[in-house]
DNA sequence: GTCTATATGCAGATAGAC
DNA sequence: GTCTATCTGCATATAGAC
């Protein structure tokens, strides 16, 4: 509706431009055009840019943090916790597809208050780490450690997204209908990729002995 | 040695502060004092900010390129492909940690740029897009995109890097040396993950026997 | 070629009228 | 609350002496 109040239009807009542009490389006459305001009332709402940076960041991520810590506390058997995130992550970021740029220059730009923001949003990777090991205890999937299966997973996730203006030109003829449906088909072609990457030996192992 | 021409002195010092800070927050005054000299002469030797910024970007990327090409242009088998760009990758990377983000920044900078630059440089995806269709044909492997297989291979190795301030923090309790041990395991992690993901039924059994 | 000093422009932030 | 006008500082870039 045309009655959002000014503080979410301004919201709204900061999101626009910081996510194209990273904190840097934002202006705050841009942000105000875009919210249909000048400069000076931005500063009335939000003090500094580097307080509406954070307030539109940090605003961004809460919304993602809780749907993972439900998958992470969950008990559904640990392939289908690996397929929950990866579509956690994807529809998450099909509706904010320059998130992933974002975080990662925010990961760079100021790691010790993200941390912290994760920890205070009471994410820990600790629930999972300890799983990854007792499944391969259990002879359920292939050895890995859970920082290079995070990794990889995590990595397979955000890759398109950040790379889209490159990939799209160079391997889709720079098509962005075509590069979208290629977006959709991540989450099954990631969770299948993934399991069987995990899927151990154990008929041969079991052989063996 | 410190006869190292100033030009030489200030590339140098340029790589070290545009990809900590990236373009947008890099200083010329920082480049200045890193390179020992001052603003002035910056501006004697690089016209303006972007052209030394585009020196040194296209500087490093084209000692990746040509490795790339040879792989992609080499008779190995498949799956020894992949293992040879993954090994190009992240040994240049390890001498480079700050690369990829460097490239993701430039990506959705100023992607058309780059990709006419990777073009100029004779790097073309379509050399190893047919090759995946065809082991494919073969049973070889598992049947995969080539976009899909791309993005995830990059996006393993790419990850570490562009995430290591937080990874680091949150898997490594922010210990340095165990995160570049890590990083030291990718080659071998990444390379079995996607050979084990690849791998066709028709291959496993012959691999048993 | 290398410096000091300065010009120029722009971005973040504020003052103050309404 | 919202605006116009302005301050302040900083970053790129240039002028000009040596």
């Amino acid at each position: 509706m045309g009655s959002d109040s000014i503080k979410e239009k301004i919201v709204q807009a900061a999101q626009q431009v910081f996510i194209r542009k990273g904190m840097d490389g934002a202006r705050m006459q841009e942000i105000a055009d875009e919210a249909g305001i000048n400069k000076a009332l931005l500063h009335y709402y939000f003090h500094s840019k580097e307080q509406l940076f954070k307030e539109v960041f940090y605003g961004i991520l809460s919304q993602l943090i809780p749907g993972l810590i439900v998958i992470f506390k969950g008990s559904e058997p640990f392939l289908d916790k690996i397929e929950a995130i990866v579509t956690e992550y994807d529809t998450y970021m099909s509706k904010n597809p320059f998130l992933p740029q974002f975080v990662i220059r925010e990961i760079n730009r100021d790691p010790e208050q993200l941390s912290g923001f994760m920890s205070d949003q009471g994410l820990d990777f600790s629930l999972v780490e300890g799983l990854v090991e007792k499944e391969i205890a259990m002879g359920n999937i292939r050895p890995i450690t859970f920082p290079h299966l995070f990794a990889n997973v995590i990595g397979m996730i955000v890759m398109p997204y950040v790379g889209r203006p490159l990939f799209q030109r160079k391997l889709f003829r720079n098509d962005p209908v075509k590069y979208d449906m290629f977006l959709q088909e991540r989450k099954t072609v990631i969770t299948s990729f993934v399991k069987q990457a995990l899927k151990s030996e154990q008929l041969r192992v079991e052989s063996e002995k």
